[in-house]
DNA sequence: ACCGGGAATAAGCGATCGCTTAGGCCGCAG
DNA sequence: CTGCGGCCTAAGCGATCGCTTATTCCCGGT
């Protein structure tokens, strides 16, 4: 029984797949199950089943969730508490959608990095918003930023409003859209692949199929296509400010847009949650960080951009 | 970081030297100064220090020490929830000084098994006064038998008086004794050089040197020593009924005797406690224990007789 | 200055971990 | 029936774990 096994085991029952949990965790699917298995030999327990939606767990499954939820967390736990009592730098980890690791976590993070004196440092990666919530609870994660997430009482989450913004679709000035949107090309970036991203949301109640999209590994490099008229990019307005200015791209009418929209800080709950995390969140809410929000970096360069890797914390 | 070296860690830090806790799992010293060392490597912290009595722990080894004292209970009590729940017999360990170990646990590990209808398995290992409290903390014990053990609060530990008894000292009938008390031949079993354990605080209280020890394997081969007079042995009244009652052996006068003592039962507080645990604790207090306490089972064989070993719980 | 005991290090070992790629199994939609 | 997506197993790998014995280091004590 190793913490690898049972971080591995928690995250599947959280996630509802091991598919997702190896992505989660960054590694190949078989290595998940494979912790899973070694997990299940040694206490000689099913632990969970496919069956239904996702997986249900074995009565023994779900004693172990409660008590290896807690050991995994105390684990991340015990490490950055020695690290700071040594003094050494905090290490923050910050997960978001794409879209918004590419314009905002950068700015945001060295902002947050000089503001602490260099006492803290914060890294940061892309999520869907279905693993979130467990990233965070089980402290693979220090900061989610996305939709919120506290329904799941049982994870000890807490979400607080931080940022008000609208999706809308955008196209080149001259192409003119013509005929029923979802016949459009539709050029995303990955976040629309996740069922729960807002993007998503707006593309299902168009009925666009998965045909018409054409997934670019950025927001970017979407928008670089629409600005030469390879179809329409749905995006956050006000990141897009550079290429509306410079009359590349407009606004276009499409029903079910402007889509109001927010963004969330999720934490662990006060209690349990690490003086660093409380004190990024604390900082999204001042006006430095409302203006790091609302004026984008550059956008990651598509040649650069990678999708991340959240490393176990034990080795 | 593993659950290993984190247990290792708990235990030199609760007993005060790698030693005692390399004795306490059952393992050589340098199992467990490497498991401290990895863990000083992997955090990049000495954890603790030698200086003074016993060891000092860093700001970082005390911050530490709380949380993986959790996480290794937790370890445990995963394993045991999982048991449970797929109804399989519960494993209870429990330690005890050698000489309870040598003649009550066998015959009240029977009975309490019968009682709880096969459901519940004891099994019992020799411990030292000092390793009691840490055992039963981190779950690697479930209940002690011995001296009182809940004066560290920290540890969460609750005893309870379970038995009165005396300590005497015996000699062979036909010997005569004579001359001061630190002169004579000591025969002892193993507990007597535990500094915790009553035996021992009669011989310093006695200032019996080392020299004048003879150290048996268990308490029956000493007090067949004494019988044929190769000199006297202390022991607790009641658990040499067969000897006195043949004559073979005979209370003889020393100072400081009797020694009233009591027996605690010492689990982990309620809260933490596992039903099991608290089952047998209720059970030394109902009168068919109490008559197990009182009534000797015949002592282990010399030869059989052997030193437990604490396994790890964890593969 | 010497010794002795506790702690750390070295070296070696078998077993396991944790990861990969490749391939097989199974339920399910077309 | 045939893909296909999700899961598991197999095989192989390098690294680490966890333990041993043997040796060295360090420190307090006569």
């Amino acid at each position: 029984m190793t913490l690898t096994q049972l971080n591995a085991f928690v995250l599947v029952a959280r996630l509802g797949s091991v598919k997702a949990a190896a992505n989660a965790l960054g590694v190949s699917e078989p290595a998940v199950s494979q912790a899973l298995s070694a997990l299940r030999r040694y206490l000689d327990d099913p632990l969970l089943t496919r069956g239904g939606p996702g997986m249900t767990l074995t009565p023994g499954g779900t004693r172990l969730l409660t008590i290896a939820a807690q050991m995994v967390s105390l684990g991340a736990e015990a490490e950055s508490a020695v690290r700071l009592a040594k003094g050494a730098a905090q290490q923050l980890r910050l997960v978001a959608p794409s879209a918004v690791v590419e314009f905002i976590t950068g700015p945001l993070a060295d902002a947050f990095t000089a503001r602490s004196l260099g006492s803290i440092e914060v890294s940061a990666g892309v999520s869907t918003t279905a693993e979130m919530g467990p990233l965070v609870s089980q402290r693979l994660a220090d900061l989610a930023i996305g939709p919120q997430l506290d329904g799941d009482r049982s994870l000890g989450l807490a979400s607080e409003p931080v940022f008000r913004c609208q999706l809308v679709v955008l196209a080149s000035a001259k192409s003119r859209m013509s005929g029923s949107p979802d016949r459009w090309p539709w050029l995303v970036e990955p976040s629309a692949t996740d069922p729960g991203s807002d993007v998503s949301r707006l593309l299902r109640g168009l009925g666009v199929p998965e045909k018409q999209l054409s997934v670019f590994p950025n927001q970017t490099a979407a928008w670089e296509a629409a600005v030469r008229g390879a179809g329409v990019a749905p995006g956050i307005l006000h990141l897009a400010v550079h290429q509306l200015r410079r009359r590349e791209l407009q606004v276009i009418d499409v029903p079910g847009t402007p889509f109001e929209t927010c963004w969330y800080a999720t934490t662990l709950a006060p209690e349990r949650r690490s003086p660093a995390a409380g004190s990024l969140r604390h900082f999204l809410g001042t006006p430095e960080a409302m203006k790091l929000l609302r004026t984008p970096g550059a956008g990651m360069p598509a040649s650069r951009f990678r999708p991340p890797v959240y490393v176990t914390i034990w080795s």
